[in-house]
DNA sequence: CCCCTATGTTAAGAGATGGTTAAATGAACC
DNA sequence: GGTTCATTTAACCATCTCTTAACATAGGGG
């Protein structure tokens, strides 16, 4: 997931709160939307499709509780990560929000670094999960669920970077993945590995797998191909 | 894509906002235009064709709304993004603006920082739409994404080099592109290779995709034609 | 028509890149 | 704690890519 496409839904009633924490989103490369109560966020929710949503838990017309509940109830809001703003001694109200389904709290007042990375923490909790259970192509079928490729019938488990791995490249079939990209997706954006460690995990998956689903493109990356 | 081939047309009747943003972006190098309101921002646009406009949403004889309802019908400007000046406590109109076919919207008052790097998430959207991935030209297909190109239903893989040359030459066919300009983009501004390399990745390219679509510029350099 | 220079052609070798293997390290599970 | 599996590293090898150099050819200006 590009960071650039990332939309994110702000809303709160305090005008000055919303700029404070659009401002450096947008610094980030978030692209920011905003809205100031839970009836106009939704409208604005269910035009945009927004990544992340950041409700306040206090607001007018409709609190952070009900928009949520009431999010939650629209099939197209199912996956999407909604985190609570709350006041920190408001804290109690938790319980009450993860069981609307909230998926993260961040407290006020804000501190931009925490603030992002508690962002950054949200996405890739989304990237994680976004690729769909089951993909299939060709005789090869991923099964995110139950860790499992199943080629031609037979199950063959796979240890958790090769699958990773081979989920990735077999989420878009035929397209090139950067060796950079490779490492910033599986194995994480600040993990330091040496330079044979993505070949060996391609030769693990080409024995096991077949060799003629995984290509080299030298110099650029691997692909998939059934 | 050239950021100083991006034009941006600017429409709002007020002069001093048109100028605080046109001043703005001409320092970061885009080329900009600027209307007064809607009939006018539609005959400029027409004229230009812009790669963003931004509209003020409150302006004598058509609104930004109505401009963009009436852009959005035309071809020419399907691809073409639009954005929205809203003062803050305009927000509530966002829905209106989603449902004309808005891109984004920009708030009043502007901040220069925050404006330009709106501004360039714009174009990146821009740029991962059109440049995506595949450009044909009669019957040759350069798919970036799969690092590909396609004859005739063929595959063909090329190596990097040879692939990033073809690429260049196919993305404007018809231009000539000087034998600087290819070392340039193809190798890098600091690399220095002799004479000959070139050269020889073009005999390449003709041995592999066709004598006749590579055309030799005497002194100049090389261009790609179907 | 000839000369000069720019480009075409070829093959060879240097260099980059990925493949392979085994062994070291680390993590998880009795 | 020992065993097993997953993961990474390191060393070496194989191959592909790119560049060069040497020579051939073409084509425009005089």
């Amino acid at each position: 997931m590009d960071i650039n496409d990332v939309k994110i839904l702000l809303v709160d009633d305090e005008v000055d709160v919303l700029d404070f924490m659009k401002y450096n989103l947008e610094k980030e490369g978030f692209w920011v939307y905003t809205a100031k109560d839970g009836i106009e966020a939704i409208q604005l929710a269910k035009k945009v499709s927004p990544a992340i949503i950041i409700l306040d838990l206090m607001m007018p017309k409709m609190d952070g509780i009900e928009t949520c509940r009431e999010l939650r109830t629209m099939p197209e809001f199912k996956n999407t990560l909604i985190a609570f703003l709350t006041a920190r001694d408001e804290d109690y109200s938790q319980i009450a929000g993860f069981e609307v389904g909230a998926d993260d709290y961040i407290t006020k007042p804000i501190k931009p670094r925490v603030f992002i990375s508690r962002i950054r923490a949200l996405l890739r909790r989304l990237e994680s999960n976004d690729s769909v259970a089951k993909v299939v192509v060709g005789d090869i079928e991923i099964d995110r669920e139950r860790y499992l490729v199943v080629k031609g019938g037979k199950e063959i488990s796979l240890p958790r970077k090769e699958f990773e791995l081979m989920s990735l490249l077999v989420s878009k079939p035929g397209r090139v993945f950067k060796r950079e990209e490779i490492l910033s997706r599986v194995w994480g954006n600040d993990t330091i590995v040496g330079d044979r460690t993505i070949d060996v995990h391609i030769r693990k998956l080409r024995e096991k797998i077949g060799d003629d689903y995984f290509k080299t493109i030298k110099g650029i990356g691997y692909k998939f191909d059934a």
